[in-house]
DNA sequence: CCACATTCGTTCACCTTTCAACTTCTTAGG
DNA sequence: CCTAAGAAGTTGAAAGGTGAACGAATGTGG
């Protein structure tokens, strides 16, 4: 049925490659998912505490916020009203510049945070890190890498 | 402020591998369905067009197209019901089991497969295959197999 | 200074996904 | 047979996400 006429198509090992990331990606965002889900938390969640608790003060502006976990400013938005709502943070604002919000991490946002890590960690463990040794992690990361670096060059262009 | 406490924490390595991991896949999926809006198709759109491109007869069971698509009957059946609405499929019922149903692959479905696939592929090797050498792209197969071999196995467990 | 464009964050309306309930049909056990 | 268990799909309400429009504040060039 495939014939190798041109360019545009993949060959069988792209094609391997490129399903079986895919593939990965899915699967994986669906277990975390669910390992995280017996601690009342969300990918997003989890995101968002871990770039806040790594934030200077703890807390980080919403448009600095929304451009580290690459979503839009409205979801953020309604995000951050739902985990202000569970008490995981909270909405303080910004003296030097009037418009401005920030999110602050809270005492049992934090103390969940610590509560939560170790597991979310050991199920990135189970389901990805210590399936592969060192050495394809090497390669791994060797490879993503100057995908990435393209990708994040093309963010918001035409 | 990172402690070499046990077991359950990241590495360097292992953290810098996790997260470009994660950060290729946001990206690459934010521009896939990009390049893929002109079109009028959304990825989940165009995944199904392939799945049933590729079966026999062009058409496939609900069940079969959600478990090779990885979704909930629920979300395929929306899904399905928009495409439909769409033109690119239609449902036929199943003979050999009257709860059952098929969904075909129509002509216009068809067609625009034809006519965005290579426009996909493009956007695939642009963003993707294209940006890695062979060798690069042998090892992420290599390093992701397992991985989704495990994650296959692990599906609706506990 | 003063318009004007820009940035910040929220809101609204609309679309998609999720979850549980439900209908219909099939299959297996007694 | 007949009933109970289970599978196939759909449905509807609630939750989450998107994109445009908005108000408020800031920055900028004349």
């Amino acid at each position: 049925m495939e014939t190798e006429t041109a360019m545009p198509w993949l060959t069988d090992e792209e094609q391997c490659a490129w399903r079986t990331h895919l593939e990965v990606n899915r699967l994986l965002n669906y277990q975390l998912e669910k390992d995280l889900q017996p601690f009342g938390l969300t990918m997003n969640d989890y995101e968002i505490l871990v770039n806040l608790s790594e934030a200077e003060d703890l807390r980080m502006r919403m448009s600095d916020l929304a451009a580290a976990t690459l979503q839009s400013k409205s979801r953020l938005s309604h995000q951050i009203t739902r985990m202000e709502n569970a008490g995981l943070v909270r909405r303080e604002n910004c003296e030097s510049d009037r418009r401005g919000l920030y999110t602050v991490l809270t005492d049992y946002g934090m103390e969940t945070m610590r509560k939560v890590a170790p597991h979310h960690v050991a199920s990135v463990r189970r389901h990805f890190v210590d399936l592969v040794s060192p050495q394809e992690l090497g390669s791994l990361r060797q490879a993503l890498s100057p995908i990435a670096e393209h990708l994040r060059s093309q963010r918001g262009k035409p």
